[in-house]
DNA sequence: CGCCTGTCTCGACGTCCGTCGAATCAGACA
DNA sequence: TGTCTGATTCGACGGACGTCGAGACAGGCG
């Protein structure tokens, strides 16, 4: 793996690495319609909005995410795209020859 | 996903979430023979050794590399295991309903 | 035994991160 | 228009992180 390529996916990684960002993670990804409403996350937390807001801009800018404003609410849903390029790295990882 | 999982998987995201310890990690379970010498890592960077030696200590505390001494060097070598649970954790968020 | 190479530990420094409170923006509704 | 709720931004504080230099430890070899 070439220092770009690294340089690239570990932000991703990164976002990943904190337990709240992890759980949000899980939550929207998981969500039944796809998508979830960020006062349906907020509440899952011992944090204030504030936190929780700024643990989901992190999320977004780590192209994780992308949320949409719709009237009052924001909802967030997940980019299964990178999901699977971080996977695909994490199984491609180990050397087949054994 | 719980609360206590998220606690559990993170700090492995989060072992991955420097580009150097990506790299590092992409050498040691891509070695052809399953185990790198910590001399053959070190020289593929510009960090000095100590730094080199940080970054593995933190693959190792995060339970992403195991590390043996054999005579003057040290081999490090990856752990697929828990490589496999990270990425299904990623395959699996997806939600399936579409 | 003394020295040399390879690796790790320790202490320090500057920067980034997680969290909060207060203030601000966006939209709905009377 | 005024106000209320939901979500974000801003500024600040304490703690953790990445990096380095110096020093310590492990093992091989004259």
């Amino acid at each position: 793996m070439p220092a770009e390529a690294a340089a690239v996916l570990a932000p991703a990684f990164k976002a990943l690495g904190d337990p709240v960002r992890l759980q949000l993670m899980s939550m929207i990804a998981s969500a039944e319609s796809g998508e979830i409403c960020v006062c349906d996350l907020t509440p899952a937390f011992d944090l204030t909005g504030p936190t929780i807001s700024h643990h989901l801009k992190t999320l977004r800018e780590a192209g994780l995410v992308d949320a949409e404003r719709r009237g009052t609410w924001v909802y967030y849903r997940a980019r299964p795209s990178i999901l699977r390029q971080l996977a695909a790295l994490l199984t491609a990882t180990p050397a087949p020859s054994a």
